[in-house]
DNA sequence: GATGAATGAGCCTTCATTCAT
DNA sequence: GATGAATGAAGGCTCATTCAT
């Protein structure tokens, strides 16, 4: 993940303030995806990243400064994600919403060791300050940003729907689709995760969503 | 809970060992929903039962047996509810799913304590071999069940949906409101969670399902 | 061990108080030859002795005094077997000496776990308050009766031995074969135990003691 | 032990790993010349190290590791002793066999502390895992070699006696002498122990030796 | 007499944090 | 910057002892 110094052998003495703590965030990432949220331990994170144990401490202070520091890098990562898939959707309402969908199965963010981390840390986390204070905002604008689009569509169809209740269903959906990826024993694979997504949306939206995904209409 | 002799203000010194385990076991439903599954300790069990911090272990030899029991404890009391419901509802697939939806919102159930217990305890266990090799058997039981009311009804209805994958819209709709219930800042009302279930349900079967609930028809 | 009143399935409610103690020390005696002197609880003692737990405490009071009158048991069973053998010799100081190392052989007391609890009671009990309290006289008088008798059969004999060493090298020969006959991972069986100690009186006592054993002479 | 910096007074803050695992069993032996075995706490260890409880984990991870390494300290302590002395005895077996016996009285060896610890680990270990695991194989090769020796010996004297019986007379008097050192209430001093022990290798090779030790024959 | 629930002290172990080098 | 030894608080567990029934 980071390549440096003529010096390649040894581990390099000195990197830059901000390599060395990306360094161990991602150590962070993933032990957490190994051991769960809960279970880590600093000495863990410092071995994963082959650094020594006291350098966590060094560049984060505290271990709950280093798990708050991952959670905002996650977070981050996640809604950069989205919102360049929202970019290049186009203004098509449908369109957009496709994009929302499809962002969360991107193949950068639907990893193995990815979800894993972010699965754990958002169920170890939800509902605590911690979560609240970094990433309330955020799952505000997505939110919002969900349900305006939803609105538009519903103004588009004959769906007599209510904006909140349906935007909320299909965020439902898809956050459920993650943890059971997650949790299940024989997980389905990603590609019936996004069908069962189509077949949540299709069913408010028919005219422009079918279970295999956006229809493609002549004339919009 | 307890009934028992006049001298009353002190805890009694001995009971019978079913009523202490239950007592306990509140104990750490209690403390789970206070602190989280991953930070409760025996210490903190005991002082919420009002017990010594050795008799916990009296009863259930480990924390990880006493934590074990309690899932039990938890899940047979969901299950109970649900069944009851699903054994009052008759044949009608229509009545049958409305009442899984409604189990769930039933007020023995859908305390603010014991939804927080539940749902600290459901997603801090999934997919752990503890919940799998104690809850995946009634997991299924519920999933199938619930995939062949949706089978039925797809059947009755002109909706050309695939079964499974409807069903699992619906679980996961109906699991994250309970986790939207614990999880949001400023969290909508059950009711309205229970209006959301139905916008979702209402959007597969709207012959059958309004935003209010199932719709009386004239005859059945 | 003991067998009492009429009702005979269950545990005899009422048991004299000497019956008791004793059923008890023997059950202390089988837990320390299974689980070692330092290893068993008050709790293993009962259930072995098919009792309730309170009730070790009813009887001894403390743990302390339960292995101490197990300790005097034990070694009045032990002091009991050497002297019948003694009062059983006559009065040459050979058969003397020959009933004594005979006697820790006797098949009631060099026992599978007779040994182990009397090994494991002595050698973590040694040195310690508890023991030489108790024991000590007895070993005293124990060791001046073979010093004496050494001292006559040295007197016979031409060799000009220190009777308190050779007493004391007879002693530590005979202690250490139980203790190899405990220890070692593949003992020797109780037959060669015997022989080696005949091997080391012989080699005091020529006249009289061959590695089989009493030479039978003629006329003594 | 430490030899360092100016600032003496307080305990050295950063200690060289091995010098402080060092510290940490030579603390461990005495605790347990105090304390015995089975009785000692990491936190005795601790404070007889002047150091803080969790350091002793940080060294060794678990107690049982430390008591392992405690042993084969001990163990090879002695080892060393006896093979020094057999080196330095030449060919001849009575020599080697005097150097043997002598060896168990070096004032390195046969101190209050040592041997306190020597007998406690040894009495209170015979026979478990723990113990062959480490030290079967060098008890086995000082068990051979003693019978080597004596199976010599017996070949230049005349004494028709087993080598194998002869030998284990031996130990068991010697390793009987160190207990007795160790248990007895006014126990004899270490020159006496000696003359015991050479009182019954005189009484197999009296040729060889006296009471006093090896004879010193004219020409060998 | 007898039972077993209840208590609490003490142990081993883990681990975030500190700090000398 | 970097290392890893050192500390100490806290947790789980064991178990002798007490005591209501």
């Amino acid at each position: 993940m980071t390549d440096e110094q003529p010096n390649s052998d040894a581990p390099p003495r000195k990197q830059s303030r901000e390599a060395r703590r990306t360094q161990l965030i991602e150590a962070t990432i993933a032990a957490i995806a190994v051991h769960g949220y809960s279970r880590i331990t600093l000495t863990e994170v410092a071995r994963t990243a082959g650094l020594s144990h006291g350098l966590v401490n060094f560049h984060f202070e505290t271990k709950e400064k280093l798990l708050g520091e991952t959670l905002i890098y996650l977070y981050d990562e996640y809604r950069q994600n989205w919102e360049s898939y929202l970019a290049a959707a186009g203004p098509s309402p449908a369109a957009q919403l496709d994009a929302l969908l499809r962002a969360d199965f991107d193949p950068s963010i639907c990893t193995q060791g990815r979800l894993a981390a972010w699965c754990s840390f958002w169920s170890e986390t939800q509902g605590r300050p911690l979560y609240q204070e970094r990433c309330g905002a955020n799952d505000e604008k997505y939110n919002s940003g969900m349900q305006e689009i939803v609105a538009r569509l519903l103004a588009e169809s004959s769906y007599p729907g209510n904006p909140t209740l349906v935007a909320r269903v299909i965020r439902l959906t898809s956050d459920g689709i993650w943890l059971d990826m997650m949790t299940l024993n024989a997980p389905y694979p990603p590609a019936e995760g996004l069908a069962t997504l189509y077949a949540c949306v299709a069913a408010f939206f028919p005219r422009h969503f079918g279970e295999s995904g956006l229809l493609q209409r002549m004339k919009s």
